[in-house]
Order: C-alpha cells, then structure tokens, then sequence
DNA sequence: TAGACTATTTATAATGA
DNA sequence: TTCATTATAAATAGTCT
C-alpha cells in the first residue's frame, strides 16, 4: 500500500472509505484472478459493502466453486441455488445513492443531523440545506424505483 | 509482486507453482481482512488448489455470505462486476419507512419536498422543520440497521 | 465528482540456508 | 522441503484535476 501509516483500522471519512472500498475490492479481485491464471486455481469472492450492495468474482463461477465447496466442506441442508429477483441497475443505484447520502452527512460523529433543527448554528444551516436536497433527491428515486418495480420485474427474472 | 516481469501466466514448475499458490493464497486472504477491517465490508472467499484442497476465507463467515449472496438473487455467476445491490427484508421496511415519510409531507398535491429549500415560503418553514425532523428519525432507523447489521447477521443466517 | 498522479508501503519471485 | 532475505513489482492513501 501506500501513505498508510501501518495501521489498519475502519476508515472514518465516508468518502474516502467509500473510494478505498471500491479501490480494495477491485484490487481483491485482481489477486484472485492472478491466482487463478498463474497458479490455476478456483477462486471465488462474494463482497457486500457497508450498504450492502454485493459484488462477486468467480473462477470458473462464483456457483461452481460455492457448489463444489459445499460438496466438498460440511454438506450443507441449504436450499442452494438463486435467482430470487435480482436487483436492477436502478435498484443498486438506491442502494449506492442511500449509503452516500446517508455516510455523507453523517461524517466523524458530528453531523447536522443530531442536532434539533432549531438549534442549528448559522453555519450549519448551508450544510443541512446541502443534505436537504440530497435526501429529497433520494426521496425521488425511490419513488420512481417502486412505480416502475412492476415493469421491470418481467425483465429482472433472468439476469 | 517482485521480481516477475509483469507477466501474469502459469507456472510450470510444480514446486514453484505450491510455493507461490500458498504465498498468494495468504495474500488474498489478507487483502479480504483488510477490506473486513478497512471499510466494514463482508466478505467471503473460497479457494480450490490444483490438487483440490479447500480453503476458505469468511467475514463474519463463509456461510452467512454465502447465503446472503443467494438470498441476493445473485445468479449472474460470472468474473467481476457488481451482481446487485440487494434488498433485505429490513432494507425493503425502510423503504415502507421511506414511502410513509414522503406521503405525509404531500398533504393536497403540494409537497413541500417539491420545492427549492431556498423557495419554501414562510408558512412552509415549519412543514419541512417536520419533515426534516421525520426524515432524521428515517436516516437514524438506518444507521442503526446499517451497525447492528453485522452481530445480527449470524443469526439471519438462516433466515 | 470520478480519474490520473505520486509517494510510500506491501506483496512476492528469486535466492540462499 | 520450508524458512528467512532481498530486490523489485504492485497496490494504494493522499493529492491534484
């Protein structure tokens, strides 16, 4: 790594967690493939973030090697196997815009919104604003998501 | 990596081929527990060698990964990328949480969410201090979904 | 904001014991 | 073989755009 000063603990900045998260996941990503393609292995990640937005690698699938590690490891009763609805691009949008809007505002324990609106400082108001429109621009895509869910559930029973 | 000439292919020699399988192998798991402990991302990693032995990786365990993933609907298998963001049972109540919260606040057609906050007139003010004051309860209700998520997640195992 | 860039730290292939 | 060492490549936190 770099500029890090050894020690590996949660990083508090929401921003900069959020960058590190998806720099470390891709960087996690690509060891396990150098590790298939040099040492010929089976490899396979599954990855949620804080969010809870999931990401997945997998070497020849993330199934067969889930399925052969459930074969091979204690066998599991599980009910294996997938495909509930999977989520939109839209859907994982939410998902991405919650966890911004949400860390965004809410950064080192000191946020605008602990506080009582009344008692807000002057220059705290211009944050709180910020975070206003933010939230109501999520608000906004919520409620396109849920009026358009029932279109698009006929598509999403493939992917 | 070191001393390798930028080419990522097989290794031939067997030995050398064990020596830099373990060493990666290690390597990766480490990555996985610093994205764990770095940014409080879940995440699971299974390993096959070429001789077919096992190794997992799992934060808080293969398993509850694992089964989240499928509860994901994560069907698309393959390398890389971004299955979903996937809505648990608890995500889809905040979303109900959500709803709720955007319809009180658009008594008669007129909301006061679809209006600049620069905009609001006087009589306005006071809507949206309760609104506000509605959608922190909302953003609260998440964060504290967002931090119990782990030490409850043993327990949705199964679920 | 998302990409480049850069200064450092890490990871690791080769080597030696 | 399996450590330890070391020289070098790679990853990445901070920074700048």
């Amino acid at each position: 790594m770099a500029r890090r000063s050894s020690e590996i603990k949660k990083i508090q900045d929401s921003s900069k967690r959020y960058v590190a998260f998806t720099k470390r996941r891709n960087g996690l990503f690509n060891k396990a493939r150098e590790l298939h393609e040099i040492c010929d292995a089976s490899v396979a990640i599954i990855v949620f973030s804080l969010a809870g937005n999931a990401y997945a690698f997998g070497d020849p699938s993330v199934c067969s090697v889930v399925d052969r590690y459930r074969q091979a490891g204690a066998a599991s009763p599980d009910n294996i196997i997938p495909v509930a609805g999977n989520l939109t691009a839209a859907e994982k949008k939410i998902g991405e815009i919650l966890e911004k809007a949400v860390e965004t505002n809410c950064t080192g324990g000191r946020s605008v919104w602990d506080k009582e609106v009344d008692k807000l400082e002057f220059g705290e108001i211009e944050d709180m604003k910020n975070a206003m429109e933010e939230m109501k621009k999520m608000i906004r895509l919520y409620q396109r998501r849920i009026l358009s869910d029932e279109s698009n559930r006929a598509k999403r029973s493939h992917a």
